[in-house]
DNA sequence: AGCACGCCGACT
DNA sequence: GTCGGCGTGCTC
């Protein structure tokens, strides 16, 4: 059978659900398809969407199959992003339906938008009763026409009720119009002048697009102007008619890359994040398949837009760990980006100051391309970092800011210069306990403690959602005034802040403060208007500002992160608190950074303070390569989760027994799962530790067939686990 | 993912 | 006596 198919034949539809494969139904009479066609089809009592796959592969009874009802009026999807919804599915072990569903995640666009009323001024104006109101409505009408009635009595300053008033009596009349595409960016226009080393950077850039697939690792200091340097990148992608996708780990902070977009292209870009509204997302959708969308800047979901003609993709801090997905489909949005590249045959670019080991590995193997910026653009200096030995200095009880950071603090304030305080930690305190009873608040659906919230008066579980207004009483023994908090959670810093300084103007940043792009961008303005002179945050803050007034940075609890059986624990600190370091004096002024921490002698404090990345990252290369880990050996996580506990453990008993018997692979556990309960499901975990270049998904695709489960029982598949106990 | 089919508590 | 809770199972 060869495509398309015509009236009779019977082809395989993938459908956006979590189903084992496609299925197959019948082109109907009068009826043309071929693969990549969005057509409706029914599935049992309702008619749902999917794409067109292919010839049948599956041998369905004839009775049992049923006619495609019609292709839907939308661009079919390219053969680049079938074959990715394919290679992630087999190499994440989830069905293919739950990776199409990524890709079809606004409905509403598959259909093409409804026309936009818009305004122009009648030819000739009809004699109507003036008024001053009506004759602004008339001189903004025939400036902008067509408008929109929204933006014509904003324009005009005037109630919507003047210009409908001005449509009924004729002034006005309603026109259709398709919706205008987004703005081209324009990359004639003379961007920021660059330095020799970036003119050198983006010469390799540009070298590579349109050659082809390639992967290039960008690697330069902070502040070293990385992004103005894959700017021209873009530019050379958007110069051939190609589509660019800019992935950034948290979007919704992306306030000054968009300013900086803007001053390149004199347009902005098409943003994806979860924050738009329903009618954005489908506008963008829309323009990314129809092509008129050429660069998308989004967040890891943006893989999964509908290209057409995709010539560069580019992963910024490629190395950030909210890259990877870890509900649903689990998957790295940074690997995934550079498979899209290769099906699209075109170069994927990831851009960081502190490379991931895996990045710098495959650069080493001659996998990847390295490109580097070796100086601060402007010739900033990088700030000093020095840890603060908490054993030997410690802050007095009940505080959490050690004398010299205090006194740092202080002098920062003193000199009308900001500083940032730097602690993961959300909320006012991760633990309260019960001084009477000894009895430790926890979520009842969840193995975690529950963490005041004191701004919002509630004790809240960071895992499941679960909160409750915080007792005055101890649920174990009704004790009254005896629930003590432990520990600090960027709340308690700032009321120490607070207490100690009482004239600094203070700021909390974390997701709880900043929901939206609009509260981040407020912040980024008081930040650079002065009015805020000590800003508390978490890693919300870590990413790509830069605050000229910035000159001290303290990092709380620099050990944060070091604890647990954690594979990348080391690795994820060091880029945490780098970046971290990075806010601080990245104009004319000198920033200094200092880290609290209880062990100054462990290898990421020493890296850290010595600025010493390539030692740091070799030494990790090393023990990784010693023990057989990622990247030098595979791993794949199994969590198998049942409401019931013993129906959990049994399922998991069942995985062990039926290990795969390979002499490369060996399997671990069933184990508690980190969090061995969680959202009210118990949760066992297996690992699958392989040596290199074994097909793990393979493998555990194997092992799961060939394990029979109850059906209450679920498993959860993580192939390359962030993770590791 | 829906939606249907199927067995146990409070209501016209 | 039924209306309806959501637990399990199927959809080409």
């Amino acid at each position: 059978m060869t495509e398309p198919y015509a009236q009779g034949a019977r082809i395989a539809v993938l459908l956006p659900l979590p189903l084992a494969g496609p299925y197959d139904y019948r082109v109907c009479e009068g009826l043309t398809v071929s693969p990549g066609d969005l057509v409706e089809v029914p599935l049992g009592s309702r008619i749902v969407t999917g794409v067109v796959w292919g010839a049948a592969v599956e041998t369905v009874s004839n009775v049992r199959l049923r006619d495609v009802i019609r292709i839907r009026a939308c661009p079919p999807l390219g053969v680049d992003l079938r074959k990715l919804v394919d290679w992630v599915a087999a190499y994440t072990v989830h069905p293919p339906g739950a990776v199409l569903k990524m890709v079809l995640s606004v409905p509403e666009a598959l259909e093409p938008p409804p026309p936009v009323q818009a305004l122009v001024p009648a030819d000739p104006v009809p004699r109507i009763r003036m008024t001053s109101a009506r004759e602004r409505v008339l001189a903004a009408a025939s400036r902008l026409a067509p408008v929109v009635s929204r933006d014509l009595a904003n324009e005009a300053g005037v109630d919507l009720s003047v210009v409908d008033g001005l449509i009924r009596s004729g002034a006005l009349t309603v026109q259709s119009l398709q919706p205008s595409p987004p703005p081209m960016p324009d990359i004639r226009r003379p961007g920021p002048i660059l330095s020799a080393h970036q003119v050198a950077a983006a010469d390799r850039l540009r070298a590579v697009v349109g050659a082809g697939f390639a992967t290039l690792v960008l690697d330069g200091v902070t502040g070293s102007g990385k992004t103005e340097v894959y700017f021209e990148a873009i530019a050379a992608a958007l110069g051939q008619g190609r589509q660019v996708l800019v992935l950034l780990p948290e979007i919704a902070l992306g306030a000054q890359w968009l300013r900086r977009f803007e001053d390149r292209f004199g347009v902005p870009p098409c943003p994806w994040h979860s924050d738009l509204t329903k009618a954005q997302r489908r506008r963008v959708w829309r323009q990314v398949a129809e092509g008129t969308a050429s660069v998308v800047v989004g967040a890891r979901s943006a893989l999964f837009l509908p290209f057409r003609a995709l010539g560069l993709i580019v992963v910024d801090e490629e190395h950030d760990p909210s890259y990877k997905q870890e509900e649903g489909v689990v998957y790295n949005a940074r690997d995934m980006a550079v498979v899209r590249a290769r099906l699209a045959a075109a170069p994927a670019v990831l851009v960081s100051a502190t490379p991931s080991l895996e990045s710098m590995v495959n650069v080493q193997q001659g996998r990847y391309q390295c490109v580097r910026l070796p100086e601060r653009y402007g010739g900033a200096r990088l700030p000093a970092v020095t840890a603060i030995d908490l054993r030997a200095e410690p802050p007095a009880r009940g505080q959490w800011l050690s004398p010299p950071l205090a006194d740092a603090l202080a002098a920062t304030l003193a000199d009308r210069a900001q500083a940032l305080l730097f602690l993961n930690r959300r909320g006012y305190a991760p633990l309260t306990v019960c001084r009477a009873c000894g009895h430790r608040l926890r979520c009842p659906n969840c193995t975690a403690w529950l963490v005041e919230h004191r701004q919002s008066g509630r004790l809240q579980c960071h895992h499941c959602g679960y909160q409750v207004s915080a007792p005055r009483q101890c649920p174990a023994c009704n004790a009254s005034d005896s629930l003590v908090a432990c520990g600090p959670g960027v709340e308690r810093v700032a009321d120490e802040v607070r207490a100690r300084f009482p004239g600094a103007r203070l700021a909390i940043a974390t997701s709880d403060t900043l929901t939206g792009p609009n509260a981040a961008a407020d912040l980024v303005s008081r930040m650079e208007a002065r009015t805020v002179d000590v800003v508390v945050g978490t890693q919300v803050l870590a990413k790509g500002y830069h605050f000229p007034a910035l000159t001290l940075v303290g990092v709380i609890d620099g050990d944060l992160g070091l604890a647990g059986g954690d594979l990348r624990a080391s690795e994820r600190t060091f880029h945490l608190l780098h970046q971290v370091a990075g806010r601080a004096g990245r104009a004319s002024r000198v920033g200094r950074v200092l880290v609290q921490t209880h062990m100054p002698e462990h290898p990421v404090m020493a890296a850290i303070t010595a600025a010493d990345r390539d030692n740091f990252l070799e030494a990790e290369i090393a023990a990784r390569r010693e023990a057989s880990m990622p990247p030098f050996g595979r791993l794949a996580a199994l969590i198998v989760s049942a409401v019931d506990e013993a129906a959990a453990d049994a399922a998991a008993a069942a995985f062990a027994r039926t290990a795969p018997d390979d002499p490369r692979v060996r399997a671990l556990g069933p184990a508690p799962a980190p969090l061995a309960l969680l959202r009210g499901r118990h949760r066992r975990r297996l690992l699958l530790v392989a040596q290199r270049g074994v097909d793990v998904s393979a493998v555990v695709r194997t092992w799961i067939a060939a394990t029979p489960l109850e059906s209450k029982a679920r498993v959860q598949i993580d192939v390359d686990p962030y993770s590791f106990l």
